[in-house]
This record gives structure tokens, sequence and C-alpha cells, in this order.
DNA sequence: TAAGTCACG
DNA sequence: ACGTACGTGACTTAT
């Protein structure tokens, strides 16, 4: 047990360290709410200590003065010369937040590493202690429990907190000089994390932090309309049905639908049920009226249960906002993902769910700006394929499907018909994910031979993009790896060892990840390039959402010819490519308005 | 905890 | 004969 006296002597030490690596042990995984019960610090591997503050159970010895500690810790947590290291250090950002703590100086974090490394393999503490230093380390499951038998954190023993936590920083600084080493070995790794993850890190705690705005009351209200059209939805379902039944039970709505109703099952799903997926219950509305009203009640129940009744729950008490959490090491593709809730999959494509977006505002005096990179994986096809058509396409094109499918047709691009634009657009997406030409053929409901003399007209035109999807292919089998533009490493761990369907699957994630990566390199050099100018200006700008290819941000109304003049240029200029990114933005009081 | 479904880019 | 367009997260049902 630590006194004030080692404690003082580690401060000492912590303070003279090159780097320093840093963990808390908390109450609650959330990262808003967690208290903290610890402190562990590693300043050389196995020389660790851990600082119990809050351990609360019948017995538990006298800790240090938590005031006495953070006191202590303060200058050197908010000094952004002294570096530190974490495991996923945005939590214990957070964590330290919570305290008013600011914490400046996170040089390192072997999540990151260990995702610019190796994206496709899991990150947790455990697997890469295992993987790398052969240490098998006691899991936090180990120290809790797990399920109706878990305790919090404060309950758990002084001794097995201190072993616990104290390695937990020890085997982090040691997988640091294990991890880091490797990434600085390959140049373009090393900017990856360097120049993009670590900056990234910094500016995703401050979106997390900020939160968003929700007008609460206008989700209520959409609630309750939604929960009364879902109500009516059923009682008329039943009445089709003749019997009661749940609709949201694929099984029970199966049996009605097969087998009381004997409709024909077009599909079955991978364990051999029939499959009620909204493909199937499209086809069968076209003879049949039940199908219809579930499709309006799947897409009214998951409006409702999802968004309007969900995202009320979310707003935190002391901020009134909402707070994502977003995963920077989740994706193997280099993108984001956001959870908890989910911000990046805000309904958009219909009506009735684009109302959800109204509820997304901007508190008063401030509007809220949308800036997304048009057809930006498109544009990075063709790049990465120097096919001339293509890339002279995009240098004219306004409209890029437009444009192809002029090319494709032979006709001028005022005489393309929308059938002809709607086809076009299908073959770019589904080049862009690697399909082929029964893919196609289900997306437009056209024959399969069909579908392949559009993909076959397709390649002859552009035989770059031809050429480049091969080449694609032999450099995942050759390597067993692609990459993006600036470098990062995909891995296909099926593209050889892989059987029939597995090394097809591989080969087609193969031919996307380059593009869905590249831009995920080019947003992510987007946010630190417009975090930079809103520091530098002192701006009030803020930016609170990602969204793949769109940054929203919340703007103070003095602010906004400023915002719309100067940032699309920040966005558009991180990369030089053959075609040129084009940033669209929009203004609005709220997310919907502002599309 | 798995399966099915569906929201997004 | 088999599966068939990439990458995510969350909700509901059912075991």
């Amino acid at each position: 047990m630590i006194d004030v006296a080692t404690f003082e002597r580690w401060m000492e030490a912590v303070e003279r360290a090159e780097l320093v690596c840093l963990d808390t042990e908390t109450t609650s995984l959330d990262p808003m709410e967690a208290r903290i019960v610890g402190i562990s610090l590693a300043i050389e591997p196995g020389r660790a200590c851990y600082i119990p503050l809050a351990h609360r159970y019948p017995g538990a010895p006298d800790q240090l003065a938590q005031d006495a500690v953070f006191g202590r810790l303060a200058p050197w947590l908010a000094d952004p010369a002294k570096k530190k290291l974490g495991q996923n250090a945005k939590y214990d950002q957070h964590v330290f937040a919570n305290y008013g703590l600011p914490l400046a100086g996170v040089a390192h974090d072997t999540l990151l590493q260990s995702y610019v490394l190796e994206a496709h393999r899991p990150h947790d503490m455990d697997n890469l202690a295992w993987r790398h230093l052969g240490v098998k380390t006691v899991t936090y499951a180990e120290m809790v429990g797990k399920g109706a038998r878990q305790i919090a954190f404060d309950q758990v023993s002084l001794e097995d907190a201190t072993t616990y936590s104290a390695e937990d920083a020890d085997v982090t600084l040691q997988l640091h000089r294990h991890l880091y080493p490797r990434v600085a070995a390959v140049p373009k790794l090393d900017h990856i994390y360097t120049a993009i993850e670590i900056p990234v890190r910094e500016i995703l705690f401050r979106m997390e932090r900020e939160g968003v705005m929700i007008d609460t009351a206008l989700l209520g209200a959409q609630s309750r309309e939604l929960g009364e059209k879902v109500m009516a939805l059923e009682q008329q379902a039943y009445a089709l049905a003749g019997q009661p039944f749940n609709l949201s039970s694929p099984r029970q709505l199966g049996e009605i639908l097969f087998q009381k109703m004997k409709l024909p099952a077009p599909r079955k799903t991978a364990t051999g049920q029939p499959s009620t997926d909204e493909d199937v219950l499209t086809e069968l509305a076209a003879d049949y009226p039940l199908p219809k009203l579930l499709l309006e009640h799947r897409a009214l129940s998951k409006l409702k249960s999802t968004y309007t009744d969900k995202l009320p729950q979310m707003v935190n008490k002391r901020t009134g906002r909402v707070h994502t959490t977003f995963s920077q090491a989740t994706a193997v593709t280099g993108r984001l993902a956001s959870s908890e809730p989910n911000l990046q999959n805000i309904p958009v494509r219909t009506a009735e769910g684009r109302r959800i977006r109204e509820a997304f505002i901007a508190p008063p005096g401030h509007v809220v700006v949308s800036a997304d990179y048009s057809q930006i994986e498109l544009r990075i096809m063709a790049h990465l394929s120097g096919d001339p058509a293509l890339v002279a396409a995009f240098h004219e094109g306004a409209d890029i499907h437009k444009a192809t499918a002029a090319d494709i047709f032979g006709v001028p691009v005022s005489a393309v018909t929308s059938d002809q634009r709607r086809y076009i657009k299908a073959v770019n997406f589904g080049l862009i994910y690697g399909m082929g030409a029964f893919g196609l053929s289900q997306q437009l409901g056209i024959e399969r031979n069909a579908a392949q003399q559009f993909i076959d007209k397709y390649f002859q035109r552009y035989p770059g993009v031809a050429q480049y999807m091969q080449h694609t292919r032999e450099f995942a089998r050759t390597h067993g790896y692609v990459e993006t533009i600036f470098g990062r490493r995909l891995w296909l761990p099926d593209i050889n060892a892989g059987g029939g369907p597995r090394r097809a699957g591989a080969e087609r994630a193969a031919i996307n990840a380059p593009m869905q990566g590249t831009a995920a390199d080019l947003i992510k050099l987007a946010m630190i390039a417009v975090q930079d100018w809103l520091d530098c200006e002192k701006l009030g700008t803020k930016l609170v959402l990602q969204v793949h290819d769109e940054l929203v941000f919340e703007v103070p109304a003095v602010e906004l010819d400023h915002v719309r003049a100067e940032l699309p240029k920040h966005m558009t200029g991180v990369a030089e490519l053959t075609v040129p990114l084009v940033v669209d933005v929009g203004v609005g009081p709220n997310w919907e308005r502002a599309h």
C-alpha cells in the first residue's frame, strides 16, 4: 500500500521519465460517467505503481487523499511536454476530464499501434500481451466477474487491484517498446500512426466530450406519432392474417406468410428458415397486401425503437447533450465506428427517417453546418486506376453517374435517360464493392446476362479500371494485404488461406479496402487540418460528428460566413489526386436542413 | 448469446 | 453445386 512519501518519490520519478504509461481504474465503462477508483503509472518495464483512491468495501484500508493526489498530478497531467502512453488513452482522458483535470501530451497509444500494424486482429490488452509478449495477464473480467455476479471495480480488493492495475501499466509500456519500433520501421505506417491516428485521437476526444444537441421534445412527439401508426398497422396486419401475431418475430411472420397464407417463399436464410427480409417482402408486395403493410411496420418500428425512443434516453444529465463514442480501432479499413449511441447511422434515405435529423440541432445563436466529400470513393477509384476516361469524366462531369452513362452508352450527356443513369450508378457503386454480374442483376432486377453486358461494356470503356481490379487481386495474393494511397495496410488472411467462398470474399474486400480506406485517411486528414485551423483562429466553431465522408459542425452565427468560405479548402487541400476533390457545404437550424 | 433484420456511408 | 456487393452498430426475438 503506497504512502504519501512513496507517492512523492514516484511523482519525482514520473516527472523525470521520458515516457510514462498512465492507466485509470474506474467504476464504469461509460467514459462520461466513470469515477476514478485508482491510478497506475509505469516508468520503465518492471517499474509500476498503483495508487488506490476510492476502493469502497467493508474493511478497505485507508487510501491516499484524492484531492492531494490530484493536486500533485494535475500539473504533470496537463503538461504537453510530459509524454504519456496509454492503451486507449481517450478513455482515461475522459475520466480525468470528469474531475476537471485536463490531460495533454498523449504521445503514444498501444491500441493505435496495434491497429496500424494489424487492423484485422483484436487489440485488447490481454490479446496483445499474449500475442506480442507471451504474457498471460489477469483479465478485467477475472477481476470483477461477469453477468449478474459482476462487481464494480471499487469493490475489488486492494491487493488484487494493485497486482492487476500495475501489471496493466507495466505490460502497456512493454507493448509500446515492442510495437512502436515495428510501426516506425515502415515509414508510411509511421506516418499513418504519428501524423494521422495520434492527432485524430485528440480530436475524437474533443468531439465526444462536446457531444451533440438534440431536441428531445421533438423526438418524443415523433415517438408518440410513430407508436400510433405502428399500433394501427398491427391491427390491420392481424386482420389480414386472420389472427394476432408478433410482427417483430421473423419466425412467427414466416409461419403466417408461408404456412398459413401459403405465399411463395423466394429465399431461405443461412439457417434454412424462409427469409422475410426487405427484398423478399418487396417482391411479395407486388401480389399481396400483407407484405406491403409489414414493410411499413418494419420501417416505422425501426425508427421508433432505435431512434426516437432511444436517443432522448442517451442525453447526458450533466451536459444535456448526446455523447457518442468513436472507436478508432474497430473498422478494418481505417474508418471510424460510432456507438452508444451510433450517430453514424441516423436515417436519411426516407422522408419519415429524415425527420429524426430535424432533432439534431444547434444551441441558440448557432447553426449546423455539414460538409461532405462528393463521390469520394469513386474519385479514389479514378485516381488509383488512373483510367484516362474516368479521370476525364471527373474533370468534366458535374454528375458523374450521368457522365459515365453518356460515355458508356455513347450518347451526349443531355440525352442520358434516367434509366441509363440509374443502371450506371449501380455499376459505379457495385465496382467499389467488388460485385459480380449476379449482384448487379439482383440490384437492378434484370437478367444476369444483361448485368454482365453492362459490366463488360464498362470495362471496355474504362479498361484502366478492369486492370486496376486485376492488379489489386494479384497484389493481395502476393503480399497478403492491400494498401491505401497513404500506405495504410489492410490485411486479408483469407486471400490465400481461405477456401472458395472465403477467398472470393477476401478478393472483394481487397477491391473495396483501398477505396474505403483511402477515403478514411482523407477525412481524418481533413479533421486534423480543420481542427488546426479552428484552433489557430480561435474560432468558436465545434466539430461534433464525422460520418465517413461528412463532417458536422456547430457554428456560431457570427462565424458562419467565414466558415462557409474557408472550410471547403481545408478539406480539399489534404491531398492532390489526379481528380479534383469536391466538398459540398450545407447550413441549417438542424442536421436535416443542413443537407 | 445467436439469428434476423435494417439504419448508415 | 454454391454463393453471390464492402464496411459498421443496434434492436428484437428466441433459446
